[in-house]
DNA sequence: TCTACCAAACGAACTAGTTCGTTTTGATAC
DNA sequence: GTATCAAAACGAACTAGTTCGTTTGGTAGA
């Protein structure tokens, strides 16, 4: 943004550093109480900053989520970005990603209940994700490895609601225990995979 | 409770009719802005009742949001109480208490995320649905109809996911219109009856 | 000196929960 | 019909605590 036209020599040096404890920070804060529960001293804490640092970077609370949302669904985008020729495998790395990564979604979650309105950056990154996801699925049913009965829109939700089903889940969701040993996590990601692979292959009829 | 043993006539009559008026208005607003969101004031208002009443009835903001959380999973429970043998139909019941209903899940999402720890009774009525779930899939698999090849628990989580895409999926969920024309919905419904039929279909191989 | 930073405090607004005096209601007694 | 009574309800003010966002005074380094 402003990085790059400084005068003089002024090395570029290590690009805010209080900035980017800031933003960890809020991260970890946001994903956990969203934006009406965070508390901007536990980030300014947390991030061992000052209120005073933290104003100057980002005038306001709501700033600093979008801040977050936006960085969030960057890096979300960035590690699935479509790879492949193969949807169920796809869907694989999906769910690996959301699992080593709860947050992302968390945060998204967060942003669906809270911010109803708001259209932002944000809004446009999505947008700009799901329409290529969307474009993919259509190739690939041009190419015949996904079943051409489906509208790609909503073989794209479908996956995504697969690979989330146990973040949403109440059952899971609400259960004491994170269940999260490596063993359930293999096989929830192989039924995710299956449940896709059935879903896509060319059906006869 | 108490109604019972009153000395003379004294008719049940209304049973408490401030108190559902309190619980229905707490509803819309825990559903709009969650626990942390919600505002008293605005539900003794939107109840035409006074603040006094609704502490009367409910001694903390908490305990009513567990109250209107109860009400909502055993309405919700109700709605969908295990008809039929066909686990892609009921998908499609449960996709259709989702659209007509949308505060329900709302109410589980801001449950989810905002209540980590809390047991409740909220937390039994899960338990009891789930497994009443499992083991309607457990019985659809012995009868034939449902593919042997998956964990019963994985695939009521993987319906419940599919169910409810829409609600979760990020580009849906953020976007301006509601796009919530009958016809979009009336596709969205085959789409999930489609995906279940097909994850169910015992498979060859 | 200028810039980045911190710790501490402050003001204004908000909010959960309480209290209090008054009013309404509905049933019974006269 | 009217007097009476108790419970349910209102509404407005109040307490006590919290939180955002700002300000102030001061430190350390380039």
């Amino acid at each position: 943004m402003d990085t790059a036209d400084l005068p003089t020599g002024a090395p570029p040096k290590d690009l805010e550093p209080t900035r980017q404890r800031i933003l960890e920070a809020a991260r970890a804060e946001f994903a956990a109480f969203g934006l009406a529960g965070a508390r901007i001293d536990r980030i300014a804490r947390n991030a061992s900053a000052s209120k005073e640092r933290l104003y100057t970077y980002y005038r306001k609370k709501e700033e600093l989520f979008s801040a977050v949302l936006e960085l969030n669904l960057t890096e979300f985008a960035a590690a699935v970005a479509h790879q492949g020729a193969d949807l169920a495998e796809f869907a694989g790395i999906l769910y690996d990603h959301s699992v080593a990564h709860p947050e992302h979604l968390r945060i998204i979650d967060w942003a669906r209940l809270e911010r109803q309105e708001a259209s932002d950056p944000p809004n446009a990154l999505v947008d700009t994700f799901h329409a290529e996801q969307v474009r993919g699925i259509l190739s690939l049913q041009a190419a015949g490895s996904v079943d051409r009965a489906w509208a790609a829109d909503h073989l794209s939700a479908l996956v995504f609601g697969i690979v989330s089903c146990w973040v949403h889940e109440p059952a899971s969701a609400f259960s004491p225990q994170p269940a999260s040993g490596g063993a359930v996590i293999a096989a929830r990601r192989a039924s995710v995979v299956r449940a896709v692979r059935r879903l896509i292959e060319p059906a006869a009829g």
